[in-house]
DNA sequence: ACAGTTGTTGCACAGCAGTGCAAGTTTGTC
DNA sequence: GACAAACTTGCACTGCTGTGCAACAACTGT
């Protein structure tokens, strides 16, 4: 029982004594530490060194608390662990950290139910805004938290809910696009692979991609396998490639799905790409790029979407309501020219 | 000028709005929202039913400012895009918020200066712990967050400062048995990819294979074309195996590099893997586990670091400040059997 | 030397929530 | 009905920082 201190709490140093090492009042301490305030250059040295010495960091909650500005900004996000979303995460705290805010990440792990309590966390902690990367927040609490004056920016989400800002990836014209590209190609069998997940952009994607080929008179089979990923991909391919009437252009709407289709009809089903079949992917992952694919797919500008939304938090009035970003297609070796 | 408000800040509801409309004392309120209070049922219900009216939420910031213990954890990573730094992140932020932490990403780009002020940021909001996933903290820096009431959890690195708690792969060890497995393989000429990004995971693992296969008497070939990634594992593949002396036996320090070079091979160099090479990686990212690669590799125990992490949080005393993490292989198809 | 200007400094309050303490209320028991 | 025990409630203070205001010092120009 030497050490009785139960909790070794060690108080972090604050203002008043950085204030009384340095022989001042604890407003000239307060001053030192804010931009454009007036201080003289020797109390401020003074200052200086007495907050050296002890360690001394302005505490960003209790400057939150009296600026209504916590300079935090909220990233609700699932499944980062894929290649996109983790570039996306990546390229937003680069964006925000530039512009002064620093980043929490709310991890919903896929359960719905998660993204209430990740905008619970982000009124609690008194967010200058939520970034709503994947998932589906309930209505009311987005009222909520705009109400609360805080920014909510959702990405590719077409709710027609007033407040929230929008930033939406041109789903639809890329789908449209990849529809011409493979007929352009040659292709006469179309078939688009998706996922069960419905999320918004995949549903957008599939839908824009079925109705194009539609309108040019061509009927497109359309497989779910299972959640986006590689594995529903390679599973699609040997739904589709089973067959007789196997499909000879392939747009998959994702990557990853696309990987998988690649890999499973090229080693499984020994078909040359682009010979015999034409694929293409959206996305861009870094995968895409890899010499065993070569994918032809669409790049989303992650870095000018990020730099958008960081910036749409300088400016006090908030910018368009909505705001919509290509999607390009990046030229590779999956599909004849 | 019909709306001359600059500025709508529409001040975020307090408690005392709340004890107002409910008809209570503002403690009341508070020992609402405080675990073990005492209040009795009927001004409980008040103040739930005037908090839901009004959208009120529990500052975090201030709760955070008296009980000194804000919920907050940063990690500090760079290259968060790349799959094993992307799943790390993921399965921490999910850990730590199982525990009702709160998760901060600080990114550093990369770039060794953004440490010192990710540190600083940790400082200035209080954060309960730092886990610093890449790169290299400055000693003093870490020192005043432990003086400040802060954990510090330094992932894989050696260094030998007092205070902070380490997390560690058994990179050693996993990088001998990657040697042993390669010769009994028949591997008679070694060859390891690794990158010039030197951290000290890459270098501990490159150190003890060669080490491993020296006391074996077999001399090994390093080759470090760049920095740790996809790239830079091809263009090792087009050094090692243009020269007339080509390895048999390749131990890539990170998978990325492993897919990269057995890309390379076989598509460059015509190469049957794992006839005439055998390829192992590191990390089991999940484009290991892909048709077409196919990669034996060393899995890291992710989430059981993420748990244990967490866990760590949690009991005031801290436990240990060294735990070990075994990495155990991944058999698959690129090193024969 | 004096009035006026400019720059510095400290006081005191605000912002939000948690809690010890004392006063008040209800319940229980004999 | 009296007294103790248990529970509620409000007051007032704490934690940490920013800032308006007034007092003060220094400096300028005449």
């Amino acid at each position: 029982m030497a050490k009785a201190k139960l909790r070794p709490k060690k108080s972090s140093v604050s203002a008043s004594k950085v204030a009384e090492v340095a022989g001042v009042s604890r407003s000239a301490v307060s001053r030192t530490f804010t931009d454009g305030a007036s201080v003289s250059p020797e109390t401020r040295a003074k200052v200086l060194a007495a907050a050296e010495k002890l360690g001394y960091h302005v505490n960003h909650l209790a400057r939150g608390l009296i600026h209504h500005r916590s300079g935090i900004v909220c990233l609700i996000v699932a499944e980062m662990q894929t290649p996109f979303q983790a570039s996306f995460v990546e390229a937003a705290t680069r964006s925000l950290q530039d512009k002064g805010k620093v980043v929490m990440v709310l991890n919903t792990a896929g359960k719905p139910a998660n993204v209430e309590a990740a905008l619970r966390q982000t009124l609690n902690y008194r967010a200058e805004a939520t970034v709503v990367v994947s998932g589906a927040p309930p209505r009311s609490l987005v009222e909520t938290c705009i109400e609360n004056g805080q920014r909510v920016i959702l990405i590719n989400r077409n709710d027609a809910i007033e407040g929230p800002q929008f930033v939406m990836i041109e789903n639809e014209a890329a789908a449209t696009e990849a529809c011409f590209i493979l007929r352009r190609a040659g292709c006469t069998r179309l078939a688009v692979v998706s996922s069960t997940a419905g999320t918004p952009s995949i549903v957008a994607r599939e839908t824009a991609f079925v109705d194009a080929a539609q309108a040019a008179g061509i009927e497109v089979l359309v497989n779910r396998a299972g959640p986006t990923g590689y594995a529903s991909g390679a599973e699609s391919a040997r739904q589709l490639l089973a067959g007789a009437n196997r499909p000879d252009g392939v747009f998959c709407v994702t990557d990853l799905l696309a990987l998988g289709f690649l890999d499973a009809a090229r080693i499984e089903f020994r078909l040359r790409i682009p010979e015999d079949l034409c694929v293409m992917g959206f996305d861009d992952i870094a995968a895409a790029g890899w010499l065993g694919y070569d994918l032809t797919t669409f790049r989303q500008p992650i870095a000018e979407i990020a730099d958008h939304i960081a910036g749409m938090l300088e400016d006090e009035d908030g910018g368009p309501a909505q705001m919509h970003f290509p999607a390009r297609v990046v030229w590779r070796r999956t599909v004849r020219p």
